[in-house]
DNA sequence: TAGGCCATCTGGTCCT
DNA sequence: AGGACCAGATGGCCTA
């Protein structure tokens, strides 16, 4: 059986792609499934960082792949203070090796991190994804951006507890509020502009 | 082109 | 000790 295997590091322009066309039907479980696999990669050979995130350790440091995998470490881009005490100097010099040197155990262990940190963000956005699904939105609306789910969901919910606290039909008590502009509402909570406008687009029956 | 939104990486902190 | 969670930094894409 062939074994499908999604590398984030090996390709970082392949998973924006993915991000950028997901459509609200996309499932989560397969790509949760790919990082698992690559979580169980991680007991042999690891991909070197990439580029982005070697730059984003040592900004000022001009350093390729080749130059952190094959060579002692070398700073090139921030000299180091002949000042500095050599015992301080030797431990900078220690947890730079720990960042550069390929299969150090800090790289395992980080790169490790940084799949789970995927993943659970995966979770989050499929937790996100949801909660659009029961967020009132306009028939052709763009996809909410996460805060805008989140205050319309708020909104909503405040809505909905209104509704159920005054007993009466859904449809008939937000065309009542609508009527008389909502200046019967000591709460209203709900009474923003973004969710009063979608609420004509809710089907209550 | 600036600003909004987002994914990703990272290191720190808390929890089990 | 290792994983979960969090917030800051960064860079890419999209849109007004």
């Amino acid at each position: 059986m062939e074994e499908m295997f999604f590398d984030f590091d090996q390709d970082p322009t392949a998973d924006f792609a993915f991000w950028g066309q997901m459509d609200p039907n996309f499932q989560f479980q397969p790509q949760l499934d790919n990082i698992l696999l690559d979580c169980h990669s991680l007991t042999g050979q690891l991909s070197p960082w990439s580029s982005f995130a070697c730059q984003s350790v040592f900004p000022d440091a001009q350093l390729t792949l080749t130059d952190l995998d094959s060579q002692p470490l070398q700073l090139e881009g921030a000299e180091l203070d002949s000042s500095l005490a050599a015992d301080e100097a030797h431990e900078l010099n220690n947890r730079l090796q720990c960042g550069l040197v390929p299969n150090h155990p800090y790289k395992v262990q980080r790169h490790a991190a940084n799949i789970r940190e995927r993943k659970r963000m995966l979770s989050i956005n499929s937790a996100f994804e949801e909660l659009r699904s029961y967020v009132p939105t306009f028939p052709y609306e763009k996809r909410l951006s996460k805060i805008d789910t989140l205050r319309l969901a708020i909104a909503y919910i405040a809505l909905l507890r209104e509704i159920l606290l005054s007993g009466c039909d859904p449809k008939s008590y937000v065309d009542e509020c609508m009527k008389n502009g909502y200046k019967n509402q000591t709460n209203a909570i709900w009474n923003t502009s973004d969710l009063t406008a979608r609420l004509s687009w809710v089907k209550w029956d």
